[in-house]
DNA sequence: CTCATTACATTACACTTGTAATGGAGGTGG
DNA sequence: CCACCTCCATTACAAGTGTAATGTAATGAG
């Protein structure tokens, strides 16, 4: 071999077409032709790579997933900034504002649909939201509220309900500031 | 003729066996046998009935927004409740809790990607999320929180999630009692 | 009665789907 | 040189897709 490759580029150039025609897309996977014609390759290349549509679908997922969790960690690293502004960041990088965080929602949400069956993708779905909650969790921790994990799992539901409104209405149709001022100042009703 | 009937029962029951396969279902829109099967009739009479397939999605997805609009209106129309009250009960009737109310969830799902690039569906979800921010923002507003119109918007948004973490992880994924104390109990920061 | 219409059932068709099978180019080890 | 492997391109195929076309039983009008 003549060198050591990070993990099979081809794989993540295939998943990365696969988010294109997700976001641009007409809502249901495309299919293999349209997907190799949009990578630069032929079918036969897919299926050297990968063993199964399924197979490929599900790295893509992973692969769109992992990005993500990775810019979200790099939001939420940096220490001197206040709680709510790693909250706000952290929102709005979930959004989809740009053509990488579009593609990345589209697939999220595509995805979805096979996890009310599919074991494998609800399995990935449990696990991005675990990243999410402890990063959201964390921060509300932080800030001191009162329940800081309810406010992360509010807050989860509240991006899931943004990013389809902002994929659908454009992104006029979110308030980040509105909603973390009501999950911040919340006081305890004593 | 015979007598009149309600408008077309037969179609109604292909959008109820559409909602179920889509409940039940493979994440994906089911094909006509398999709608025509589920339904007891074959795909002669689905072409009978409906002149093309997107038009029997259509009116799949028209049907479960007007049977769950119809509920959520009767939910919010009595006047003894509180404010507090009658949210609850609309946000409980949003939820997959069972077989009518999780193919309704399914059918808004799996048409929010078809809504992504086809304009009919995208103008069917702006309408429904009218009829949902109004009636929240009502009582938001006979609650007289500062902003009602934005809480109804934020919690629409967290309906959005709670549906998908309610299909997905199960009803005790959802806290609607902790959603209702952070958006009632916002005080006005001055 | 005839004729027309409704409401389907059945069949046929063009097309797409994922995938299997085959073949070949290019490097590599012996 | 030769076998061998990876990496693909091409072709082929069986199954499934939405829909057009055709047949047909029931029903009502005149």
């Amino acid at each position: 071999m003549r060198e050591r490759w990070m993990p099979d580029a081809r794989r993540t150039a295939v998943a990365d077409a696969v988010g294109r025609l997700l976001m641009r897309g007409h809502g249901t996977f495309p299919g293999m032709r349209e997907i190799a014609a949009e990578a630069g390759v032929t079918t036969g290349a897919l299926q050297h790579h990968f063993s199964t549509k399924d197979d490929m679908l599900l790295f893509a997922l992973e692969h769109h997933c992992r990005r993500c969790a990775d810019r979200l960690r790099a939001r939420s690293g940096t220490g001197a900034r206040s709680p709510r502004q790693v909250l706000s960041a952290i929102v709005i990088e979930l959004l989809p504002l740009d053509e990488e965080r579009a593609a990345e929602t589209s697939v999220a949400k595509a995805f979805v649909s096979r996890a009310t069956t599919d074991p494998g993708f609800a399995a990935h779905y449990r696990a991005q939201r675990e990243i999410l909650l402890d990063l959201l969790g964390r921060q509300f921790e932080r800030a001191g509220v009162p329940d800081p994990s309810a406010a992360a799992t509010i807050l989860s539901q509240v991006i899931d309900g943004m990013r389809t409104d902002c994929l659908l209405l454009g992104p006029d149709a979110v308030q980040v500031d509105a909603v973390l001022d009501r999950l911040l100042n919340h006081r305890d009703t004593a």
